[in-house]
DNA sequence: ATTAAAATTTAGACAAATCTAAAAATATGT
DNA sequence: ACATATTTTTAGATTTGTCTAAATTTTAAT
């Protein structure tokens, strides 16, 4: 498999491709940041490999074949990114891009090895699920902060936007996985929040609660 | 720089165009596995760029730029074999094949933090150097084990095959880097010769000695 | 010094992955 | 339902890195 070929298979899969909805080509060429054309080409390319299944004007699906591939490139993705952190000192901003490179390295043993000297983790710095070896992951029971009701509180398990802008911007309000929060109060105005973390009041607009993933305590 | 861009130079500097000895488009082509007509395209391109020094029907050598980049590109490789062999278990003979792929990944944060996590080594697991940073490196006083004379003694510091035909073959034979090696006698009939390792008597081929570095005792 | 052999370059072609522009199919609005 | 807008595909071109075959230059041998 190519590098290229990876990353569409990769992209479909994100895209909601393990399902057998068709996923269309200009949702792919937007993540792929390329022309449709292209798409159209590489979907054909795909479909004769066996990885996609590609309706003309319709779009593209993974097989079988195509979601076990999109589950390998996806643990590679993550495990690599809990290394960078845990390892490596690396920020949860900084590994995505890294992570993009080393999620294309052919070694089974290498993969094998790093899942081991990690001790198996199960999600990534971001909260992701990281695939086991044959493809199975555990979804956590998570719901975006913006949808929690007011006076309720949960705990923060994952990030929706994983930019680094996002990132760097919870790192400077302190807010990191793992912290309880609690939603104080709504503003009907702009859905804007009011939660206490680390013992101290903040307020978040309604997009950055959109963008946290909590898990409901109570 | 490309991939591809990248092995041309790392084979170039290993032919010995760090120096300014032109080397020719056939051996360059040998080692990367191309037609010569292949290097003669690469060649135009990597002087374009000024990495490389090229006279037509002469041959190429490293510009400063070019033993730069060469440099930076062995200095990953060796320490992505460090790490795989001290933190992943690898064997000698394995590391070669995925470092190959590793040396290409951008990040300099990345090789950076390897480089501490392994407390800045010196010398990879087959003796070779590790150029610092700044493009430094100190190469062992080392010689041929069959350049040594009978009754002399050493301790082996280096392979110059690193083939894993080769490799597998030493493990066999529990020669490894640090070994006192003895050279008891040599065979006139066929420059085999005698040695004594790990208070064992040996005996190896000419071939064998010919590409087994020791550093002389005395 | 000639000539044959070997090495190197040139010219033209190809595959992969992309693009642009135009054509075809599908979806949408009234 | 029809016209229009949007999406998708096709056709043909481009770039990178490679190839083959032919031409050129250099090297080696007598």
């Amino acid at each position: 498999m190519t590098r290229s070929e990876e990353n569409y298979i990769k992209i479909i899969f994100h895209l909601g491709g393990n399902t057998s909805t068709l996923i269309s080509t200009n949702a792919i060429s937007e993540q792929m940041e390329t022309k449709p054309s292209s798409v159209t080409d590489m979907s054909k390319k795909l479909a004769e490999k066996g990885l996609v299944n590609y309706k003309r004007y319709q779009g593209v699906s993974l097989t079988d074949l195509g979601v076990k591939v999109a589950l390998s490139i996806i643990r590679k993705h993550r495990l690599w990114e809990v290394f960078l952190v845990e390892k490596l000192d690396f920020t949860w901003d900084e590994v995505h891009e890294v992570a993009e490179q080393l999620e294309h390295i052919k070694s089974e043993k290498l993969i094998d090895q790093i899942d081991a000297l990690l001790g198996y983790p199960k999600y990534d710095p971001h909260g992701d699920p990281i695939p086991s070896k044959d493809g199975e992951f555990l979804e956590l029971d998570k719901q975006l902060l913006s949808d929690m009701p007011k006076k309720s509180s949960g705990v923060c398990v994952g990030v929706k936007d994983t930019s680094p802008t996002f990132l760097k911007f919870l790192d400077k309000n302190q807010i990191a996985l793992g912290n309880t929060i609690q939603v104080l109060d709504i503003e009907e105005f702009d859905q804007s929040l009011t939660i206490k973390i680390n013992n101290k009041e903040l307020n978040i607009s309604h997009q950055i609660a959109a963008n946290l993933y909590v898990k409901k305590q109570n």
